[in-house]
DNA sequence: CGTACCGTTGAGCAGGCTCAACCGCTGTGG
DNA sequence: CCACAGCGGTTGAGCCTGCTCAACGGTACG
């Protein structure tokens, strides 16, 4: 059954992640909606395509991305479990979807889930605290491509990923291992920067002792240097 | 009373902006709030301060930014009339907010503007819209920011301060006459470039002849020549 | 009239992009 | 079984453009 994960705009005293949804809710949602699961590198909505469904993540990662007239190609985001994604306007999606991982989400129609709020104001409410979230993260995102330096960026980037990593830690700062599923591509297209970029200010955080990479794991050596680098934008 | 503008998700025919709220809904809006004028250059909210108010523009510019620990000084977003600002984390504003123009806003209490937002579940789905709306702007910013040349960029702000331009023009694309309250050191903060870049960049769109400054003032030259601009990113 | 602020312009520097070669791995077809 | 192409990734050389530092002009205000 799905789940939202959004920092709440009120304080609730926590600072983790309210887990949003009661199973109530849950089970209205899963009961509208289809339980898709798909292999990595398919493909599930394009740019442009007619919205007719929200998709919320159980499991796996999804990239969403635009190409733009000149070919080039911006990651807008990575989603993860407990995310929504399908964002549109005027009835068609501005970005296309692609699974990254194998990854697992329910569909949800957009008409059906809309009349849905609309009688359940209280699933409604935790739907704006999770659009809510998403903004803040774009802004924070906005910021992290702001800087110049192509080192800060992925030190912001695997930070993110961390940050969006298993849960299972007690604390996100005590996370080491970081996946990242993801190519070298996607994170030069979402960083907004060229893949050589990426590659060596990959090998300058290792040659700063911060982090070192392999394969699709970022292993965090020395997190307080990685966190003031970070802090340092 | 206030107001709110959105494209929304899904297609309503019309791609003008959806005005939204009726006017029951305004009256409901204006009685829990408190409206509220301010002279430029007036501060409105701190970051880091105790979010007890969500505000609604009907009149005037507002800038929305955030101090980094460098002290760089980004900033997120100018707001219009019919924009809500505002936007918080755990009970505190994750941005400080400014006047530029002079402004009017209401001022609505966050505790109580959710509870009338559960109670009226059709005004929810109308900030719920809003919020979207501000979601793919976001995206659409960091589009903008993406770009390498400042010339581009300054290009891209233009033609988007021209779309928040007052809507008595009957079609976007004939606007012609574009008022910057801002300096150009915010604009700067917003594009993410130096002032200096900025004002090269300004001094180039006059060299071709595709838009001319004067004081608060762009005046939109060469329409076309604009567009394939920044449809060249 | 001096000061402060906004804005413009110039010189030199630095960091990221482009183009290109190269490595290792994988899948394919002769 | 091997040759080859394709893809992801790394590294190097040189260029380009935006940043920094600096000087200067115009305007508003005490």
């Amino acid at each position: 059954m799905p789940r939202l994960r959004a920092v709440p705009y009120l304080d609730t005293g926590s600072d983790r992640d309210t887990v949003l949804l009661t199973d109530r809710q849950r089970e209205a949602l899963a009961t509208i909606g289809t339980r898709v699961r798909l292999p990595p590198r398919m493909p599930i909505y394009r740019q442009q395509g007619a919205a007719n469904w929200v998709f919320a993540i159980t499991e796996g990662v999804v990239k969403s991305y635009r190409d733009l007239p000149s070919g080039k190609r911006v990651i807008s985001n990575f989603l993860f479990a407990r995310d929504l994604f399908g964002l549109a306007e005027n009835g068609v999606y501005v970005n296309s979807a692609q699974a990254i991982t194998r990854v697992t989400f329910y569909r949800l129609p957009v008409r059906e889930l809309i009349q849905l709020l609309k009688r359940d104001s209280e699933m409604q409410f935790q739907f704006l605290m999770k659009v809510t979230h998403e903004l803040r993260e774009a802004q924070r995102r906005a910021i992290m491509v702001n800087r110049r330096d192509a080192a800060g960026r992925l030190a912001m980037f695997v930070a993110l990923m961390a940050a969006h990593a298993d849960t299972t830690a007690a604390d996100a700062h005590d996370i080491r291992d970081v996946p990242l599923p993801m190519t070298r591509s996607d994170i030069a297209a979402f960083l907004g920067l060229s893949l050589e970029s990426v590659s060596r200010a990959a090998a300058e955080l290792e040659r700063r002792a911060l982090v070192t990479f392999e394969h699709h794991l970022a292993h965090i050596v020395d997190p307080a240097g990685l966190t003031s680098l970070i802090a340092a934008l």
